[in-house]
DNA sequence: GAAATCATTTACCATTTGGTAAAAAGTGAT
DNA sequence: ATCACTTTTTACCAAATGGTAAATGATTTC
C-alpha cells in the first residue's frame, strides 16, 4: 500500500486526510499466473494498481495471431483508455500478483473530496500513455535484433520471468527469429 | 477558425464569450513545403492547429537514419507531450501550410476563466495520444504490406500528397520496399 | 523548353525473417 | 526417477526485406 501511495504522491501533494480517503477506497485481489483479469470484449471499469507480478495487454491479430500488446509490472497504474467502452484487449496475468484496486467510479468521484484529484489521474494517465507510446516507437524501423536489445533496456527486470513468445509477439517477430537472436547476442 | 471552434467544442460547451476570449489569443502562421516548424533540441512552447497541410514530426535514428514518426494533417491539433522539455522530434510541413497558434501560455491560463478548460484540453490530449497510439501499434506485428495497406485506410487523405520516402520510413520499411509493395498491390 | 534536381521504380544479390518440423531443455506431477 | 507436458532451440528451405546502383519519371529553375 506504501508503494501505492508514494506513486500518486508523485503527480501531486496530499494530506493524511486525503490519502486515507484514498486508501479507504481499495481493494486487494490476488491472481494466479495465467489468470485472465479482464477478458476482451467485457467492461474494465477499474483503476489496478500492481503491488507484485507483471500483467500483459494481449490481442488476437486479423490472422488469428496472438499478439502481447504491451506488459506491466510493479508499481504501475492500469488504467482503462476506451472509459465506457468494451475492451478491445485481454489483461492477463504473466507471473502470479497482487493488485491493489479502486472501482471506476471510487477513483472519478474522489475529486468530488480532493482539491486538484482530476490533475493528479490526468498527470498519471498521460505520463503512462506517453511512456508506453515511447517504448512501441522503436518497434518500429529497427531490425530485430536492436528490437530485442532495447526491450532489455527498457524493461530491464521483465527478460527472465516472461515466456519468451509473449516477448516475441511484442517485438512483432516470431519465437524462432528471437531464439536465434538471443543465440547470436550470446 | 471555425474548423478550430468546431473541433475543440467536441470535448465540451464554450459560450459565445469563452469562444471570443479563446479567439483571441490566437495567431495564424503560414508554413512553406519544407519548411521547418520546430527543430529537435529547442523548446516547443506553442499549442498549433492545423487549417491546412500536413506536418510530420521525425527525428534521426541511432544509424543516423531520418525516421518519419508521425503525420498530422487538417483539423487537428498539435500538442508538445515533453511540456517543459527541449523537443526530442523535428516538426517539418510536408506540404504548405495553413496554422494557428496559441502560445501554450496563454492556452494554460484560459483555464483561469473558462471553467472546465483544463477537463477540456486533457481530453483533447488524451484522444490525441491514444489516436496516435492506436495507429503505430498497428505497425508492429504485421508484414509491410499489410501496414501499407493499414496506413491508406488510417490516412486516406494523405498517400498521395506525401513523398513516399516519408511513408516508407513511417511504415519502418525502404523505399525499394514500399516500392515492390505498391507494385504488387496494383 | 532544356538542364538540373529530386522522387520513384527497377534490378541484382546478400541478409534477414518466416513457416514447418523436429530435437533439446525445462517443468511439474506422480 | 520417470512420464507427460510445455517451452525453447535448432535445422532446413522459402519468402520477404535490405543495400547498392542504375534507369525512369516528375518537378523546379533558369
Amino acid at each position: 500500500m506504501k508503494e501505492l501511495i508514494e506513486y500518486i504522491l508523485q503527480f501531486g501533494n496530499l494530506n493524511k486526510q486525503q490519502i486515507d480517503l484514498i486508501k479507504s477506497k481499495t481493494t486487494e485481489k490476488e491472481l494466479r499466473k495465467n489468470d485472465y483479469f479482464i477478458e476482451a470484449g467485457k467492461m474494465f471499469n477499474q483503476v489496478v494498481f500492481i503491488l507484485e507480478g507483471v500483467l500483459r495487454i494481449c490481442y488476437y491479430n486479423n490472422k488469428g495471431e496472438e499478439i502481447t500488446k504491451y506488459f506491466v509490472d510493479e508499481n504501475r497504474l492500469v488504467v482503462n483508455p476506451y472509459k465506457g467502452e468494451p475492451m478491445p484487449e485481454y489483461i492477463q496475468a504473466i507471473t502470479d500478483c497482487k493488485l491493489i484496486l479502486f472501482s471506476q467510479q471510487d477513483w472519478d468521484e474522489l475529486s468530488n473530496t480532493i482539491v486538484g484529484w482530476e490533475s493528479i489521474t490526468n498527470k498519471i494517465f498521460q505520463k503512462g500513455l506517453i511512456e508506453k507510446m515511447d517504448r512501441r516507437s522503436s518497434l518500429v524501423s529497427e531490425d530485430a535484433s536492436t528490437r530485442y536489445l532495447t526491450f532489455l533496456e527498457k524493461f530491464p527486470t521483465l527478460a527472465n520471468r516472461v515466456p519468451l513468445s509473449y516477448i516475441a509477439s511484442y517485438l512483432g517477430i516470431t519465437q524462432q527469429s528471437l531464439s536465434r537472436i538471443r543465440k547470436n547476442i550470446r
